[in-house]
RNA sequence: UGGGGCGUAGCCAAGCGGUAAGGCAACGGGUUUUGAUCCCGUGAUUCGCAGGUUCGAAUCCUGCCGCCCCAGCCA
């Protein structure tokens, strides 16, 4: 375990740790606090924090930071446990709360008033801030920054015991008004808050805050490595003085990096329920979220999150990720397993004026081209097709190879046929298309393997299973969507398009909770609320890699 | 203008004084009944810039520039 190399700064540091003998475990811990959903974001930590404590045999804690009520909620912590498990992670017996500490943490408060080191402030809030200074400007001294021990135990006291009105003292640490660090201008531990905790109900009207609280969990819990993100970076020296008064039997180490941002995506937990709540997706589990249970709902494979955070590495350097990395490695992990099927998205109704008519022949198509392995399945032919509106175009460029008037096309795992006539409604627009097959050359017939430039996928209309299908696409135009002053702006309208597509019949029988290739079109994931037996819903995960569309969007380009 | 960080290719990222790994993207080519997959091949005379130290610098020193974070009784 020891001897592998080290993959990255964290890692280096923990693999000397080890080495010196400093540690004999490494303890970590993944500390969200429940006021919202997992985002891509988390996942990175939740790789980053189990990951290596799994690498080394060491351990890591669930931990709620859950010091303010009233902004947290059972409905994240259900939805945080379940995020994190389906990620592949296993906490065992290690769940814990901030809160588990509340006793604890008021006892460190009463040592730390003992020491003289904690004083009990009667400012308002707005004069708290007023003395604080500013970046440039020192502060001031609260004029209850001198009472005595026993004033301060006393007034803390009552303050636990529930009577003072919220905002009317605060507990503050006794550091510098005069830091140019910030947090050490005499932070707030506790604030009065006369309300109903998720966890301890209401047994406190007093709540630690975060610096403190998540301190002296770290402590409690034995953790060796406190790895947090790149704005804690100036908490650190508070988090140190918390451990060098405090002596605790423990003292962890915090480490910062920084965070992932997915270009055109957000993360802020403000803006993504403000996304809800104006009802421009449908919830947290939206398939368009970058919610790890929106990305569960769209299909993404745990296993592909944990290989995209791997490649994006831990680094201390601002990071806007490309989207493509993360599809790279979806479509990495689906290319194996997934079965091949077809399925045409938006249909145009080929006949075939020389098959004869109530004909049906069955097909076989490979379940996965290279894998063979995976066996083969039936696919019903007949006389009316449906093909791809994409895939004919009626006057066609030299490169491209699909349908076009007089030209022919490979029916996957079935005929060449030949485009004879095109049909058209009184408006113009293209309706049906006359072809004639070459019985030759049906799939796996010695004739079959005659040469045409393109094959396409199609279903046929007599045997075709009608689905709802939900083509999703980014949620926003902008790559850095976090930078806008208003997201509204940015926001790319067409990130949804549901289609009613027909199906071939063995995709009626697809499992739910499975990703299937639908043939040239991407990997497709059925819907976890809405799917059912008798009316199938898809989630296209995403699309497949597709040149033709880069040559035609370039062609564009060079038009305009 | 105070403090804390960060700058290596379009996006990530190795590198830790000995002469710029790798991945994604892009671009060529081969295989292919998915324009997919797969396979080959192509990118930095240079590491934000300018000096300095050294036989030798992305790595050490100095100065400058750019970007991010901090003034919650949020986390």
């Amino acid at each position: 375990m020891s001897d592998a190399a080290p993959r990255d700064f964290i890692r280096q540091i923990i693999h000397e740790d080890l080495e010196s003998g400093k540690h004999g475990e490494i303890v970590t811990r993944f500390p969200p606090e429940p006021n919202g959903y997992l985002h891509i974001g988390h996942v990175m930590s939740i790789c980053l924090n189990f990951g290596v404590a799994a690498e080394t045999r060491g351990r890591t804690f669930l931990r709620f930071d859950d010091t303010n009520p009233g902004k947290e909620d059972e409905e994240f912590v259900n939805a945080i446990e379940a995020d994190v498990h389906w990620l592949g992670f296993d906490w065992e017996e290690r769940l814990t709360h901030a809160s588990d500490y509340f006793d604890a943490l008021y006892a460190a408060a009463e040592q730390l008033i003992e020491k003289g080191l904690a004083y009990v402030d009667s400012l308002s809030a707005d004069e708290i801030r007023e003395y604080r200074g500013t970046l440039t400007e020192p502060g001031r001294n609260s004029p209850y920054r001198d009472r005595s021990v026993e004033d301060n135990l006393d007034l803390f006291r009552r303050m636990r015991a529930g009577e003072f009105a919220d905002g009317e003292h605060v507990l503050r640490a006794k550091i510098d008004m005069a830091s140019p660090n910030m947090n050490l201008r005499d932070p707030a531990l506790y604030r009065i808050r006369h309300v109903s905790h998720q966890h301890t109900g209401d047994a406190w009207p007093i709540y630690p805050m975060y610096d403190f609280a998540h301190t002296m969990s770290d402590a409690f819990e034995a953790i060796t490595h406190s790895l947090c993100t790149l704005e804690f970076e100036d908490h650190r020296p508070l988090y140190n003085w918390f451990l060098d008064v405090l002596e605790p039997e423990h003292r962890p180490r915090q480490i910062e990096f920084s965070r992932l941002n997915l270009a055109y995506t957000i993360t802020s937990k403000r803006k993504l329920s403000a996304l809800i709540d104006e009802g421009i997706v449908t919830g947290w589990d939206d398939p368009r979220m970058p919610t790890i249970a929106g990305m569960r709902r769209r299909g993404y494979p745990a296993a592909a999150l944990r290989d995209f955070v791997a490649r994006a590495g831990v680094t201390k350097k601002d990071k806007l990720i490309e989207m493509g990395m993360l599809e790279n490695s979806v479509r990495e992990v689906l290319g194996d397993p997934s079965p091949r099927r077809m399925a045409v998205l938006k249909p145009l109704k080929v006949v075939l004026t020389n098959y004869p008519e109530g004909q049906v022949e069955h097909m076989t198509a490979m379940n996965h081209p290279n894998n063979p392995d995976m066996g083969t399945r039936d696919v019903p032919f007949s006389r009316e097709l449906w093909i791809e509106q994409d895939d004919f175009m009626e006057e066609a460029p030299r490169k491209f190879f699909r349908l076009k008037p007089g030209g022919e096309v490979r029916l996957r795992s079935a005929y060449i046929i030949r485009c004879d006539e095109v049909i058209k409604d009184a408006a113009g627009n293209v309706v049906e298309l006359h072809c004639s097959y070459d019985p030759e050359t049906k799939s796996g017939m010695p004739q079959s393997d005659r040469k045409v430039k393109g094959t396409i996928h199609w279903v046929s209309a007599e045997h075709a299973v009608d689905a709802e299908v939900r083509l999703y696409d980014r949620l926003f135009n902008e790559a850095n969507p976090n930078a806008a002053e208003d997201y509204h702006s940015v926001l790319n309208p067409n990130s949804l398009e549901v289609v009613t597509a027909k199906l071939e019949p063995a995709l009626a029988e697809l499992p739910a909770g499975e990703a299937v290739q639908f043939e040239r079109l991407g990997y497709f994931f059925p819907d976890s609320r809405d799917d059912a037996p008798d009316a199938r819903v898809f989630n296209r995960i995403v699309t497949l890699r597709d040149s033709w569309a880069k040559l035609e969007k370039q062609a564009l380009q060079g038009q305009s």
